[in-house]
DNA sequence: CGGATATCAGTACCACTGAAATGG
DNA sequence: CCCATTTCAGTGTTACTGATATCC
């Protein structure tokens, strides 16, 4: 098998990393009640300056389709960890807004994702060297800084 | 954004190469008509000794679940890239064999996707780096060495 | 008998398409 | 008028569960 093409070889790489983390983090999260959509939402917003954004921000943000945008929030306004909100300017928008429950699930989880005794044990210690080898194809793509 | 925790970081670069890898390869492959899955599972037929191999085999090597397998050879087989075969020795088994048809096939799409033109031109001449720049995390989590 | 193999039926989740309504 | 934003209904693909039959 080694030895095939390298776009095979480097695609399957990148789909391999991303069914173990998948699974991974799948477990983790069950425990919290959270979707991986919904994590990864929920984290975004977390960390942007006023732990809100429009839909179609974090349509964009997160590769996300509309439709599913819609439905994660539907998820997580459904569980309090997000809130609904007019846009002040825009009429067309509706901004969501990350609760004080929301911080604590997420901040929690994030937490457990960190634990050396978790299921990302294995990748312990290396999120860092991963996220920093990864850089160069992913702007090269023209994805975002992060 | 940026600072975020490193679990967070890493996982979500992985799953954005993932994602646009992703829409590129799917572009690239339309023009064969063939699935990810099909893809994926031809060039690993192409790359073993024989060009056959038990569906649980590949299964197991593709991290595909036994009713994905069965429906992706499914649709190779109604294309005619594919073939089942008894099993000599082991009667439970059936083994898939590629055939000259899917070998033709399968030789012009890795072709393609080396295509400088092509969909994932924003990669070009970065797949072996991506490749080896990853084999540290994915042995860690005792994945092939491929 | 336990375990592996393949298949099938039914279910669930997610992404997508196309449409609609509202507003910049 | 054109475009952006959100929502909804319907569709398709894929993964999963549980069951079955066959065989090592």
């Amino acid at each position: 098998m080694a030895g095939g093409p390298w776009p095979f070889m480097a695609i399957s790489s990148v789909e391999r990393l991303h069914q173990m983390l998948k699974r991974a983090l799948d477990t983790e999260l069950k425990r919290f009640g959270l979707s991986r959509t919904g994590y990864f939402l929920l984290t975004t917003l977390a960390l942007i300056g006023n732990g809100n954004a429009r839909l179609s921000t974090l349509g964009r943000i997160l590769m996300m389709h509309p439709t599913t945008v819609k439905l994660t929030v539907d998820q997580l306004e459904a569980a309090g960890l997000v809130e609904r909100a007019r846009h002040p300017s825009d009429r067309r928008a509706t901004l969501v807004q990350i609760t004080a429950a929301g911080r604590d699930q997420v901040n929690a989880a994030n937490l457990a994702l960190e634990d050396p005794a978790g299921a990302l044990a294995p990748f312990d210690g290396m999120h860092r060297a991963l996220f920093e080898a990864l850089q160069p194809a992913r702007l090269a793509a023209g994805d975002l800084e992060l």
